[in-house]
DNA sequence: TTGTACGCGTTATCAA
DNA sequence: TTGATAACGCGTACAA
């Protein structure tokens, strides 16, 4: 059991604990080549591993970095941590995931627990709920940026997409299709991403003089949306169009669409806010806004190496634009 | 920035060190509620956050554990991560994740990293390359479980299904529904789980004397298959049915079949061996194996935890059934 | 060019 | 019931 230890070395090298330090971190600039071999020899004859605990104590940095993840079956969860761990492992900095689950409470127990393990740096797709907590970390000066989210007066660096825009362009899209009754269903109105996107979506009506009809906006848990959309396409008056707030949405509309024997591009029209990798081999193939999410992950890394070296401390918001990717899901072919 | 150590509670208090260490890991036994009182108020007082790093060092256990993944585009690794992510946070124990590509290098730089990080444990998805370093870690008594995979001749405690028999059985399905020339699409074989289910497939074709065409295997990296399929479509005799060998396969199965303008359940059946999350909203559905994806990553963790604690030393290998779920892709309606 | 001695923040041991 | 002191393994002045 890596029970060898520097001293070990050095004994069997026959110098002191404080030359192999010297070697082990390169610093070979007085050392002679006669020490350097018999050190080397030592090293790779005990199989020795530098225990990286010791190292962090007393360096006070651990070369590893966290990310609190809102909710991990999200497709563009996955991408961007996907990309903050590719480009952390460049630097040979670990990441730690933690899945929040969208929890206030949880997303505290991990921020908390992963500042205990020193870790160099948080990157976070905050609840928005911890308020407190997010101006200790800015106050006490911690490194952290936040994903996909702003928190309203806090003033941590965040990467997100216009989400105001991009869905006013693709309502925009949808009325120029020929729609008057657009619905949207996204999951509960808790944090600005969301909000920002309903906002958008009114916003684009209203330009139009289209109905905006509050029964049009489901904001719902996933597990109830399914029920949700029975009940507003049993109306008089159903939505021609549907907008899904995000992926589990989509999921949850293909689901509903597939139980009422009802077809996207036939009976409704159908996008999405979101990546979805197999848009195309859904049957129509699906109109979406693409985040760019593997760009945004490599931002947000970016942005927290700096400060965590210190590099730049005047870090910026970051908006990104998204793609309009239109499929056939959203024209209506009601013939 | 953190600042204040135990040391600093211990004189706001005016206690010792070790009073306040006993406070914090809540060994009141011999201890007054007065002094309680005055350690509580001082930890609060100074914002006092316990220092992982250090306790790690004298402690010798990190309370974290790493996990190698092969492939973290795999919808499966994805799911077992989540399972031990889950399990392990029941304990506080962190999940470092990495990702290796199913590259041996990687792997064994990640090995070595996370050793040296002093992680309490491994879960690893292994490459089967790196026979010595397996070897190692056993050797000293390394707590680690392998996932998905066997390799040959190390004594490691794996968790995985029985591919072969599953392979057999989904083989078996199809050529009662008629099929005389299956083909499989499979990553190339260089591990356990792929050569297993190869080996599945010949041998149900062999039981059943149906042809057994060395062109109908196709084994190649993801963004080859495309164009192998092709081929093997434009020969004389082109297979009637296609086994997938896992959901990557299967999504480049779909696209040949979109760009070929061929229709599965119409021009050849499918199947695929993995658990497809939209299985149902493809058209048609899609038979497919199951694997409990979640129990195995439960159960790994379950043999590491005890390793970990030394409860069980001699643990033994875990060999899962899958579920085969019959949909309408495997059944060909010609007419 | 190399060695000595101390500190990092905690826990464990044992004495008081 | 509490406190002094020695580890844990490494890095680093400073001395030699």
């Amino acid at each position: 059991m890596e029970k060898v230890t520097m001293a070990d070395v050095a004994k069997e090298a026959g110098v002191s604990k404080s030359t192999v330090s010297q070697f082990l971190n390169k610093r070979y600039e007085y050392m002679s080549d006669d020490t350097k071999k018999k050190i080397e020899e030592a090293v790779n004859q005990l199989g020795y591993q530098p225990n990286y605990i010791a190292r962090s104590l007393k360096q006070k940095r651990t070369s590893m970095i966290g990310i609190i993840i809102a909710n991990i079956m999200h497709r563009f969860s996955t991408e961007v941590s996907r990309a903050i761990e590719d480009y952390f492992n460049e630097y040979d900095i670990h990441t730690i995931f933690c899945n929040a689950d969208n929890d206030p409470e949880k997303e505290k127990k991990y921020i908390d627990m992963l500042r205990a393990k020193q870790v160099d740096g948080l990157i976070i797709f905050p609840t928005g709920q911890n308020v407190q907590l997010y101006e200790n970390m800015l106050k006490s000066g911690y490194p952290v940026v936040f994903m996909d989210r702003k928190v309203q007066g806090i003033d941590i660096p965040a990467v997100k997409v216009n989400n105001f825009e991009s869905t006013y362009a693709i309502i925009e899209h949808l009325i120029n299709y020929g729609h008057d009754r657009i619905a949207v269903v996204t999951q509960p109105l808790t944090i600005s991403t969301r909000i920002d996107r309903i906002e958008g979506y009114k916003s684009a009506l209203k330009a139009y003089g289209k109905l905006l009809d509050p029964r049009y906006i489901i904001s719902a848990e996933v597990s109830l949306m399914g029920n949700a959309l029975k009940q507003l396409f049993a109306e008089a008056e159903p939505p021609t169009a549907l907008l899904a707030g995000n992926d589990l949405a989509f999921l949850e509309v293909l689901k509903f669409a597939k139980e009422g024997k009802l077809k996207v591009g036939r009976d409704f029209s159908l996008a999405v806010f979101d990546n979805i990798p197999f848009a195309d081999l859904v049957d129509p193939p699906v109109t979406m806004i693409a985040q760019p999410s593997y760009e945004m992950g490599k931002k947000a890394s970016d942005m927290l190496y700096k400060l965590i070296k210190k590099e730049d401390t005047a870090v910026q918001d970051v908006v990104y634009s998204c793609e309009l990717v239109v499929k056939e899901s959203s024209r209506l072919t009601r013939e």
